[in-house]
DNA sequence: CCATGCAGTTAACAACTGTTCTCTGTCATT
DNA sequence: AATGACAGAGAACAGTTGTTAACTGCATGG
């Protein structure tokens, strides 16, 4: 049965877990339309023809790394928007959540913020297809709090929209200011929140 | 003389930017680190060895591409929030001036959005110091605008950041749409009028 | 008018790429 | 215990790449 996990599968999933990290080392320092499928077979010390085994190229091997790198960030989220909260608190702990998230996968951040206007169109594709699924998610959360009571569905995709933007945005500088000084980290941190800040003000005055 | 333009020159000239418009073409189905120096003379019609002859490398090329999409742009943005009017008005000029430029100059634009997040180093950078370039200009803009008068510099800044991304945004969603439906491109402009009107309604209230 | 600088050419190099076919060893099924 | 499926190895393929060297022809400055 296919759900039986004996040694092959094991080994199977072990040997591609092992493609998908190296082609995400690889890609701290080019993008993926550049990434060679002998590179990361050797990189990992296989034959060039087992990558076949796994990936049909290198473009499927980018969209298996989105599903990796954005999959299991949905519950995270949900559970950040639905806990109860003054507003500004629940803006710190997002940014605080964006930063910790950073520190813990630092070439999944950079894979996604590259790679999202990047050169292949499939890769690109499946990252715009999470985003639209994290703005939807927002969006639907946005609706049960009180500060967008009375909006309309357009205007809440359109403030979900504008906040998924600049968690990537908040994401990006904190990758940048990765392995700088403390002090740069802080500043990007006080950085994001007066941004969100003045979202979430403007949002309030929003019905005037 | 060096300043005066000799036949010589003029054809040194021409082939140069025979070869950043054929590599910006070719760019539109791929990344800068994976763009070959044959590959672009090959398109220009050249022999590959003539390629050194004006430039280093393909990431010495993506930097001059960097110049020649932005650097003609800080007038335009001086222009534009140094004329007078009010502030919806000025959003709405925006906008328009965006979808305008993407209309004129998509593929520069889509380099842009590719490369800032891009593979290659030196490009990042250019790409970077401009943009800090276009949110200092933006920052000085502000000062002299009754909409941010009491405001520390910290939070000008801020929010001209802010506003450079937006515009980045809106470009590359206009992108996007470009090919589309005009009932697209129209779902875009009132989507990036709201974003900034939201975001000026924040600022005007900053101070509460 | 002639000598020089230099944009562009030609040829060749070693190294690399994706893909195909054939083969091997071993886990899982019967 | 015998058999088939299948992950991975190995070798070979036609193309491609960046870079070097030595060249050619012509516009230009003295």
């Amino acid at each position: 049965m296919s759900h039986t996990f004996g040694v092959r599968q094991a080994q199977k999933q072990r040997t591609r877990q092992a493609l998908m990290d190296a082609a995400l080392a690889l890609l701290e320092e080019q993008s993926l339309s550049s990434l060679g499928l002998r590179e990361v077979t050797r990189a990992v010390g296989v034959a060039p023809t087992a990558f076949y085994r796994h990936f049909r190229s290198t473009a499927d091997l980018g969209v298996a790394l989105v599903e990796e790198a954005l999959g299991s960030l949905h519950p995270v989220l949900g559970d950040l928007m639905s806990a109860v909260g003054d507003n500004d608190e629940l803006i710190q702990r997002a940014v605080e959540l964006i930063a910790r998230h950073v520190d813990a996968y630092p070439a999944h951040v950079r894979f996604i913020a590259r790679e999202r206007h990047g050169g292949v169109q499939s890769v690109r594709e499946a990252i715009q297809g999470q985003l639209a699924r994290f703005t939807e998610e927002v969006r639907t959360e946005l609706g049960k709090r009180p500060e967008t009571a009375g909006w309309s569905d357009d205007d809440r995709s359109m403030l979900a929209g504008l906040y998924v933007d600049q968690m990537l945005a908040t994401a990006s500088l904190f990758l940048e200011a990765h392995d700088g000084p403390e002090a740069e980290r802080d500043r990007v941190t006080r950085l994001a929140g007066s941004r969100m800040r003045l979202i979430s003000i403007g949002c309030r005055h929003w019905l005037d």
